[in-house]
RNA sequence: UGGGGCGUAGCCAAGUUGGUAAGGCACGGGACUUUGACUCCCGCAUUCGUUGGUUCGAGUCCAGCCGCCCCAGCCA
């Protein structure tokens, strides 16, 4: 037998090309190191409060990227050092997530509550050296020595405490004999410093809360600002990539590294520009608030920018990672055009979705010259790009259901679908002709239409050269399945949802036809046995996903995206 | 009025030592078409936030100005 080309293949060796052609601006530091440190070691850090969105995707791309395109490890790390955001639910959505956009960690999973002892036991290295202290400054008193962003800051009168108090106090800190909010660990660094991270920061704080993993087991916990140096530094990372904003904290991851004067390579902090979408939010707030308060049905909901908010509706975790590809990596705070995300579906789906053919809004049609009781079977390939797929069975009959939009009593110049005593074909079956329009007698709404076929242009095609421009696509009464549809478009109707009144917020921006459920659909037979997750393109309408909870018995479709329309957008000009 | 970043087309984004503006999306036009899809052609920045300067030559170097983003959590 001869061997095919499987077209997945040949995405897959585009991908790898992709992969490797494609640089950046973190590329090029890592190259210009490479000589020196060729082994490279990234991570991604999410804390477990959330779940991920189209954003983490492209932090998740960039950095399990780097790591295969330099032959190096990526980690997989759960920065939790708030027991008072994190949940362990989060922290499965999170591993499901990564692992259906792609990627592996294989065993380089970490948490930063790992940690904790090894962090409590570098701060009291820290006060050792003289470079931390307790302040007991309650928090307003703190915000008010801390200066502004243009005064310097005053010293806490802590400051001076000597190593035993310190050692002393972060010892009682420890083991519960403060309140909550009490006291805190700090940095001693430089209160009139013009970067406001490095005055002093507070390293370590008293929370009794119960963790995820800990439990009840500590009562203080550290920081951010210094857990993740020193998280990065005990894996090995070598390149700690983050957004924009923690580009103020550089200095200060910085020194915790060399405050400690740990002995090995030093990781080295890079930030990019976070991804920002139009048409949506991305914001862990907003998005909860949509959740919260029922804008959409959960995470999950397929209007959402989550991961798996984009799985329900339909994207492939091949076209996201295309999609970060495209977008690239950068400084410049940028809004990406979801048109671009929508092509990146279409490209991969168009290679690899089967068509089929499913009647949205259904205008019945009786061909009355078509003997009563005869059923044909057309075959219909199933991918024209993709010829190796093959074909299926396509039953035709007497009566069958067209969709409304395609057909016009008056049809506006540059139509060509079907209109009274005009000709065309049925996609796969026959050319057919409108002899009548039925209509309903009080309503005036058309609920039928009479045409006639031509026998001789079985499978759509005849050899005398008669024009015939439309194609309709159709399912025959009496086989098709019924099922229900949703048609999705953007969440919000502005580019920026947050462009708004004064007094309004991004909410008012809600697009109300964001989710259009459609139930009385027709679609061919062969969907009988449609799975969940399957990918379609209905044939002149769109890509479509099989729901979750799709079944034999009620079949679910949502649209992902809609094909190109060309007609569509020169008519509404 | 402090500090840190960023500014190349409608949206992203290349632009390595100064040598005469990649690519993608979007958009417009055309060809092809049994999906008004796909595919294929063609078009789309005399100009790089702006003003000066250096130079034979500047998006790239220098200076000033303008604009946008981030930072005053015991969040990450």
């Amino acid at each position: 037998m001869e061997k095919l080309i499987d077209p997945n293949e040949i995405n897959q060796e585009l991908e790898r090309a992709t992969e490797v052609t494609s640089s950046n601006f973190i590329h090029e530091i890592i190259e210009a190191e490479l000589k020196e440190h060729p082994q490279v070691h990234t991570r991604f850090p999410p804390e477990p409060n959330g779940y991920l969105h189209i954003g983490h995707a492209k932090s998740i791309c960039l950095n399990f990227g780097t790591a295969t395109k330099y032959q190096g490890i990526c980690n997989l790390r759960f920065d939790d050092t708030n027991p008072s955001k994190e949940e362990t639910e989060y922290v499965e959505s999170i591993m499901e997530d990564i692992r259906w956009l792609g990627f592996d960690w294989q065993e380089n999973l970490y948490y930063a509550s790992d940690y904790y002892q090894q962090l409590f036991d570098y701060a009291v290295e820290l006060i050792k050296k003289g470079k931390a202290f307790v302040c007991d400054l309650n928090p307003q008193e703190m915000r008010e020595y801390r200066g502004t962003l243009t005064e310097p800051g005053k010293n806490s009168p802590y400051r001076e405490r000597s190593v035993a108090e310190n050692l002393e106090l972060f010892n009682q800190m420890k083991m519960g004999e403060f309140p909550d909010g009490s006291r805190v660990l700090r940095a001693k660094i430089e209160m009139s410093s013009p970067n406001i991270n490095m005055r002093d920061p507070v390293i370590y704080r008293i929370l009794r809360a119960v963790h995820h993993r800990t439990g009840e087991q500590w009562c203080i916990y550290p920081m951010y600002d210094y857990a993740h140096p020193i998280s990065d530094y005990l894996e090995g990372i070598t390149h700690s990539i983050c957004t924009l904003e923690f580009e103020d904290h550089r200095p200060l991851y910085e020194w915790v590294l060399q405050a400690l004067e740990l002995p090995n390579r030093h990781p080295r902090q890079i930030e990019f520009a976070r991804l920002n979408l139009n048409y949506t939010v991305t914001s862990k707030r907003k998005l909860l608030e949509l959740v919260k308060e029922n804008y959409v049905s959960g995470w999950d909901d397929p209007r959402m920018p989550t991961l798996s908010g984009l799985r329900r509706r339909g994207y492939t975790p091949e076209s996201i990672r295309n999609f970060c590809e495209k977008i690239g990596v950068a400084k410049s705070n940028s809004t990406v055009d979801i048109a671009l995300l929508e092509h990146c579906l279409r490209e991969d789906l168009n290679q690899r979705a089967a068509r089929v053919m499913a009647v949205l809004r259904p205008l019945k049609v009786v061909i009355t010259n078509y003997p009563e009781d005869q059923v044909e079977e057309f075959e219909a390939e199933i991918n024209p790009e993709n010829p190796e797929l093959g074909c299926r069975k396509v039953p035709f009959a007497r009566e069958i259901y067209i969709e409304q939009e395609d057909f016009m009593e008056q049809p506006p110049k540059g139509y060509f679908r079907l209109s009274p005593g005009k000709e065309v074909r049925l996609k796969h079956a026959y050319y057919i002709k409108c002899e009548a329009v039925i209509k309903d007698e009080t309503t005036g709404e058309i609920i039928e239409l009479h045409c006639t076929y031509d026998p001789t242009s079985r499978g759509g095609w005849t050899n005398d050269g008669r024009k015939v421009k439309g194609t309709l696509h159709w399912v025959s009464a009496k086989h098709a399945l019924p099922a229900t549809v949703c048609l999705y478009e953007h969440l919000f109707t502005k580019a920026n949802p947050d462009e708004t009144t004064p007094e309004g917020d991004y909410k008012d921006n809600l697009n109300p036809e964001s989710q259009v459920k459609l139930s009385n659909c027709l679609v061919e037979p062969s969907l009988a046995n449609s799975s969940p997750e399957e990918h379609f393109q209905f044939l002149r309408q769109g890509y479509f996903v099989a729901d979750l909870d799709s079944k034999p018995e009620q079949l679910v479709f949502n649209r992902i995206v809609s094909l190109r329309d060309s007609w569509a957008k020169g008519s509404k000009s």
